[in-house]
Formats: C-alpha cells, structure tokens, sequence
DNA sequence: AATGAATGAGGCTTCATTCAT
DNA sequence: AATGAATGAAGCCTCATTCAT
C-alpha cells in the first residue's frame, strides 16, 4: 500500500481520536489500531504524538479555509461574501465534528505551540473578514472610517459568535447550516436594535 | 491551620494548574507544591482529582456568575442591562484568566460530566440573555415577537461572541474590559449594517 | 469512659474488619471509624495495626480454647470427650465467624509472626487430641501402642477436618453445630469402611 | 523471547510471590523483578493484578487436578482410588508449596470472585470423592444407602483432612507424601474405634 | 515495508503513623 | 483522655517511545 494512502490513514484514525478523547488522553495506540497498522509505523511515518497532532491540525485548518475560500465570490458584496462564508464554515464544521472539534477545542488547550498553530489560520480568518467590513464601510459612508482597532474587534466578535454558533448547531442536531448562518446574518449585519423594531436582515437576491 | 484555609489555598492553586496545563497535564503533584501541602492532604479533603476539577469549575462558575448579576440592575432597559453585565462579565474574565481558561477551555474538552457542570452555568446566562432580548423585543414592535428558536440562536451568537472577545481581550493586553464590551455592543446591538452607515450604537446615560 | 471498655470495642471494631478484609486490606481508618473512636486513640491503646492483629489473634484463640474447654468432661470416655469438644467448637465458629475467619484464614495468610501465634493453639488443641487418642488406645488394647508419629498424624487429620467442616457449615446455613460434629463422629470414629458396611457410629448415652 | 515462554516465566514468579506473601503483600515489582522482566511487560500480557492472580488459580487449579486424574485408575475398588488420589495430592502439593498455598491459603482469603475460582476445582473434587464413597457404600451393603447430605459431608470432611494434612506434611519435612495418604487411610477408612481396636487399614495389593 | 517485543518515566491513589493541642 | 491536621512511602497502572528482525 502506498505511503501516501498509509498517511492519510493515520491522519484520519488521528482526528477521530484527538477529536473525541482530547490530546492527552488519546494515546498512540489506540490511534494506531484505529489506522489498522502497528504503532512503529506510525512513528516511522509521523515521529511523535506531537508532530502528528501538528499535522491534524494544519490538514484539517487547511481543508476548513479552503471549504469557506471556495464558497466565497472575491468582488461580490459584502454581505454577500459574509452569506456565503458562514454557510460554507457551518457546513464544513457539521460534516466534520471531530475535525472541528480538534481546532476549535483541542489544539488551544493544551498548550503553546499547538494553539499558535491553530490561531495562524484564525487570524487568516480574521484579517480576511476584517477587510471585508472595513471595504464595506469605505464603501458606505465618507467621513472618517471606523477606527483599526474598532474593525479588528468587530471582525474578532463575528468570528467568535461564528465559532460559538458552530458549537451550538452541533449540538442541537436540527439547526442547519443554513439556519445557523442565517442567525448570524440578522445578528451582525443588522443587530439587535434592528432587529426589536422588525428590520431583519434578509438573503440577497 | 483550618480546614477551610487550607482548602481554599488547594483549589486557588488547582484552578491555577488546571487553568494553564489543562485537566489531564495538571499533575495532583504540581497541584500539591504549588498550594504547599502534602499530596495526601489534598486527597483527603477534595477525595480524587476529578473532584477536585469539579469543585474548582463550580467554584469559578459561581463567582462569575456572581460578579454578573451584581453589575445589573434589573429593572433598567435591556441596553443597559447587557452593557453593564457585559462590562462586568470582561472585567471578571481579565481579573481571573485561570478561572476563565477552565470554565471555558478546559472544561469542556475533558468530556461530559464536566461539560455538563459547566453548561449548567452557560445556560443559566443564556437563558437570562435570551429574556432580555425577548423582553426588548415586546417593548420595542407590536407585531408578533421574534420566534422563540429565533431568539435562543440570537443570545447563543451572543454570548458566544463575548466569550470569544474575552479570550481576544485577554491576549490584547491593550483591551481594556470597557472597550471589549463597547465593541460588543455596537456589533450586537447597532449591527454591522448600521455601523456601515456611520451609526453607531452608543452608552445609555 | 474507662480503658478496658473503649479496648473492646476496638478489638471488636478490628476482628470484625480483619475477618471480613483480611489483614491487608482493613485499614486502621476503618477499624477506627467502626470503634467509635479516633485513629490516634487506637494507637495509644493498641501501638500499632501489628499490634492490634496480634491482639485480636490472642482474644480470640483464648475464646475458642475456653470455649471447648468448658464443654469437656475431664474423665469421660474418649468419644465422649471428643463428641462434646467437637460440639463446642462448631457451635463457637458458627456465633463468631469473623473471630473464626481471622484465626483460620487470615492470621495464617499473612506471614510468620501471626501465623506462628495462631499455631500455639492450634498446637494446643491438638496436643490435647493426641492424648486423648492416645490414651484411647491405651485402654482398648495391650498390645504395642501405636507410634506417636502416627498419633499425632492422626490428631492432625481430625483437627484439620473438623476446621474444614466448620467453613462449610458456616457456608451451608443449613447445616447446625449438631450435625456438623455428628457427621465428623461418624467419619473419625466409625470410619468409611464401618460406615460402608452400615456400622455408623452413635453418639454415647 | 517468544510470548508464552515470557508469560510462563511470569506465572512462575507470581506463583512464588503470591503464595509466600499473600496476595494485598504480593507487589507487581517484586513479581516483575522475579521473572526478570519490567512490569509494564507483566501488564501487556496479563492485564491487572487481579488477572494475573486468577490466571495463577486457574493454573494451578488445573495442575494439582490432572496430577490426582492421572494418578487413578477409575474401575479401581474405592478403597484403591482413593489411596493412589491421596498419594498423588500429597506428592504434588509437598512439590509445589507455593502453588498449593495459593490455591489453599491465599485465593480464599481475598475475596468472592477469587474464593469462587477455587472453588470450581474443590466442588470438582468433593464431588469426585463423594461418588466413589457412595459408590462404596453401594457396592458394600444391600440396606438404603448413606443420606445424600451425610455423604457429602463426609466428602468434605475427608477433603477437608487432606487439604490440612498437606499443610503439616509441607512443614514436618519428615512426613513423606506416602506416611500421610497412609495417615489418612487409616483415620479416614478405617475409623479412630477400629484403630483403637488394632484393626488398622492397610494399602490394597 | 512492517512489526512483535520491550521499557523508563510518571501519574493517581491509599495507608500506617505522628504531632500539637 | 482525646483529636484534628498532616505526611513519607509505596502500590497499581498507563503511555510514548525504541530495538531487532
């Protein structure tokens, strides 16, 4: 069987077991028994726990910003390009738990090097949703831009509740991804005051 | 030296330890050292290390929720309510970052009956969020409210959002907890969508 | 409350336990708690947990002699001697099983010292059974008595067995003190070749 | 080293560990140390203290119960069966002390599950013994036989004979396993009133 | 290309025992 | 006469990792 096969294998069995045990508890093998090979091999091909955890963590960060960054139209609006992103972000989470809970839970739980990892691909995340609001308000209004620091936590906000509804919807197994997204929109792009007057947000086109 | 002494120097050093290490990299040995006893004295009064993990998330739990609903005066409007418990909530999680790393990070990755005890105090704080809104929203429009399912996601992606901005606000060391939760608010409760136009939600009084 | 009344409680509390777990595995907390008492007060009486095993091991040896003792006639036949004696000693196990349990079974597990001084009574008891086969023999018959090696092989035998049957009739509940010291008349006295040819042994009287 | 000659190595250590110090005194470093290997080894292929101590049961269960097997002729005269049993129980248990300290002394004072191993191999044994007595009984007098309940009394009182003859046969290092099946012949088959009359038994052929 | 065999190190937990009052 | 407070030592068990084949 080719290496590359192997590899992915392990990578799999990796993420299930990190996913649901956590880091620490998950031990080598039960991850290698779940591969369907002998431990040794496993250290042949991925050297130690960690280096194999890293490499979860940075298959699984790439898979997660590739399913959003296909989703999205780079010149379409912004709300547009929001609508788009979340939908593909709750899809993505909802159809690989485990994956998202080794990002999201795991890997910023057990220490430094891993959550620097993990926040390498959050922060391409944020810088990506930063700009979107910060065109988007160029876009709108003349006078004085919102200031750096102000979009920079906006943009922390959303991605957050983001993360929190990703939770959530997991969860409750009869929130769709398209609910979810549609929660987020009315809540961040038209919010809260609109929202007790009756001005939700609503899809484009 | 009293018992009740002596188990509060335990469980300060445990939410310390289990704060910065995590649940199962927490050694009962560092534990121990750090609150300066003898291992077998913190087995004799926390009996077992998932107890003691247990005793510092009800700990914690209570305290924050405590700090919260002293901020809030409960008859003021909902703006003002969640600005005040919003304020609070921050200061709370930048004073104690070890307590907040357990409730929130390592709680909820070790499995489910300390996810459990710790969603008990979530949902507590969803639940009154979620009054809150359903409250404005009576006040503000005639028509018929919000749907409940509606309103449950709205003070998810809230509360979530918070949670998010506290950690972000705790990395920040610039962040002030009355910044983190004006950004918040205008984020929640002007929207995206308003802030674009230039109107921005501002503090009552 | 005078000394010599809280040490019995204590070795009631300790022969109960040891019966029960055995000497390993009874702990001096849990003697202590069943006593009523302190821990440390149970080492300023009794020393320590060797001590209070050696003491419990001397009460009950007393008891059981004492017991057997008092149901024999000095000049009786020897039969007869045996029949009461035998009587005894199975009504006594059966009232103090854990008392029983801790000279039989676990003073003799758990290494020199104790089973040592278990061994003076038990060497006692069948001392005073060789004699009495011995003398026995004796009188029944004028020719070479047998050899004292044989004797005392014998004794053994009788004493062993009758330690076997009083586990089982603890065991079988239905089984009295009456029935179980008949059976081991009939199987030492009359022996398996009378008893196949229907000559059971009765009792005397 | 292939598995089962490394698994028979540790058997053996435990075998000696158990049967000297008990099983609670018996430590998992000593046992290792005895067979020469490091202890997670002795967990890899034997579990727990708990199964690894059955495992030495159920051993040597099987052991002492084939040496007797093999020693019987089964169309033999009940007195002759019985005699070649006894010869080969006495050999066996003064050839293997540990063994039979840990069948006989250790396992019953533990606990039920262990106390229940053992006992599969002496109800198999009492109730060999008790057929070829009611076999005897039988073929010996024409009148109703023995009582059901008489009979296997008088199995355990003989089994329980033996098992204590070859506690002292072990520690009298004089007392040849012949000189005690004889003993016990005499005493178990003849009776203490035939020997009183000088009617000892004598070994068949 | 792959594995059966093996271990050093470390973690949770318990217990007999003492000290200061 | 009695105890609340405290610990050194030891035991069971697991795990990441390597070697020889």
């Amino acid at each position: 069987m080719p290496r590359a096969v192997r590899e992915r294998q392990m990578l799999d069995a990796a993420v299930r077991t990190f996913g649901q045990r956590g880091y620490r508890a998950a031990s080598m093998d039960e991850i290698a028994e779940l591969a369907g090979v002998s431990k040794p091999l496993v250290y042949l091909y991925l050297n130690s726990k960690e280096d194999l955890f890293t490499a979860c963590i940075r298959r699984e960060s790439a898979a997660l910003v590739e399913a959003v960054r296909d989703a999205v139209t780079p010149d379409a609006p912004a709300d547009r390009q929001l609508w788009d992103g979340l939908r593909a972000f709750f899809a993505h989470t909802a159809e690989h738990p485990d994956a998202w809970a080794v990002l999201h839970s795991q890997a910023r739980t057990v220490g430094e090097p891993f959550a620097a990892e993990v926040n390498v691909m959050r922060e391409e995340i944020v810088t990506f949703v930063t700009a979107l609001i910060a065109a988007a308000a160029r876009a709108a209004h003349h006078d004085p831009s919102l200031p750096d620091r102000e979009v920079a936590g906006l943009a922390h906000a959303l991605v957050g509740a983001a993360e929190s509804l990703a939770g959530w919807a997991n969860t409750e197994t009869t929130v769709s991804a398209h609910q979810a997204a549609a929660t987020l929109m009315n809540f961040a792009w038209a919010g809260l005051g609109d929202l007790m007057e009756g001005r939700p947000w609503s899809p484009p086109r």
